[in-house]
DNA sequence: GCCCTGACGTGAA
DNA sequence: ATTCACGCCAGGG
């Protein structure tokens, strides 16, 4: 069997679906783009679908970042910035090189909730 | 066909 | 925190 793809065409389309998935203000790892695509393990393939579909794509590509929440791009860079302040429309800031994640991340919850989020309430507030 | 590079991810040193 | 190595796969030389 062709073990591989056996459509690129294909891949190319869930990819692009799957960042258009990405909701406003949220953002998502290539990983995750790819995995929510179908294509476990392909991030770097994400990596060439966006690069290819350029800025001129209605994608919101700006929504896709390494997972430790950093951007791809060199710091300083022309897309670096322009990728940080399209995420700034967003009221996505980066904390030093970073997203937090915890705070914009899009599958945040299921990670919230194995984590344990200190559970600081309002005096006074009864269960 | 081989080798290198890349908008990546993860684990180990 | 940083660096390295590997796995992944598509393109380009």
């Amino acid at each position: 069997m062709k073990s591989r793809n056996a459509a690129p065409e294909r891949d190319h389309a869930a990819i692009c679906q799957a960042v258009r998935d990405i909701p406003h203000g949220c953002v998502a790892s290539y990983g995750e783009v790819a995995a929510r695509a179908g294509l476990p393990g392909r991030a770097r393939l994400v990596g060439r679908v966006l690069a290819m579909a350029g800025s001129g794509e209605a994608l919101p590509w700006h929504r896709v970042l390494r997972a430790d929440g950093t951007l791809a791009f060199a710091p300083g860079s022309r897309a670096f910035r322009e990728q940080k302040r399209r995420l700034a429309e967003e009221d996505i800031a980066l904390v030093g090189r970073r997203v937090d994640l915890t705070r914009h991340g899009w599958q945040r919850d299921l990670d919230a909730e194995l984590w344990a989020p200190p559970p600081a309430r309002p005096r006074g507030v009864r269960t």
